[in-house]
DNA sequence: ATAGTTGCAAAAGTTTTGCATTGTA
DNA sequence: TACAATGCAAAACTTTTGCAACTAT
């Protein structure tokens, strides 16, 4: 039955996260989920569903990759005015982002730390930290 | 002299950082540096730039705040999908962001400290390290 | 005068919402 | 059948660009 195996990997994953096994959540949860660790913007899925022959709209990538990372598969990065990327890998790690082409990939390791943060404000509570290492070209 | 300290004030921060002092620049200038650090985004600083009494439109508000950051004066943090803020404190820190309110404030002190990075990939340097506090509300 | 800038209207993106349609019990 | 959830067109944002108007030599 392995014919089926990426079929069953994303059912279970909607089923399991509490989201409705929809033709178009399957169709892009295969496209996430299929392989290794992605960064994609709603555009790039968008054109990707598109080249595998499915029809679904931009609206639908954006609320259906919202809907994912309400549902934690997914990890919103926010790196510059306009252009959110959507990250399979959901653990805690960073990210290096190339300005100059947009690219994004993840910190190898967890070396990374951040030390000597003041305690938050009253009446709140740290619910994440984002680091964003910032490339330049030209070693 | 002390009426014409602000609008001086201004004018030095622009020519020294090679910008002619147009009058929609001296007046965003005064806006924006007469007083303590700020963060503010494109659209709070035309309100403010209206409320004024200054005749202004929002894109020489983003141009002008685009200018600024490429001139030194200011520095962009950008928090959530489609929403960047700019920053008049350009020293080396970071920032708490209130996911409820969408405030973003400078993280006080110089505690803060981000250890175990990897060295940059071939061809590349550090532009800049970003970290951002996720706060949420409940403590 | 004139070469280079500026500032804004209009255009281009990105993201969100309202509602007809679909799917489920 | 009824009820809730879905998916998309259209709307609402934010941001950028092209060019007429201006400015400082």
């Amino acid at each position: 039955m392995n014919t089926h195996r990426p079929f069953k990997q994303a059912l279970d994953r909607l089923t399991q996260a509490g989201l409705r096994p929809t033709r178009q959540r399957l169709a892009l949860a295969k496209i996430l989920f299929d392989g290794e660790d992605r960064h994609v913007t709603a555009e790039q899925l968008h054109g990707e569903a598109v080249a595998a022959c499915m029809t679904v709209s931009l609206a639908t990538v954006y609320n259906t990759l919202h809907q994912f990372t309400e549902a934690g598969l997914l990890r919103e990065v926010v790196v510059e005015a306009g252009r959110s990327y959507f990250d399979t890998n959901t653990s805690d790690h960073h990210h290096f982002f190339y300005e100059g082409s947009g690219r994004l990939i993840d910190i190898p390791g967890h070396h990374l730390v951040v030390s000597g943060l003041p305690t938050a404000p009253d009446g709140t509570r740290v619910a994440r930290i984002d680091v964003i290492v910032r490339l330049s070209d030209q070693g």
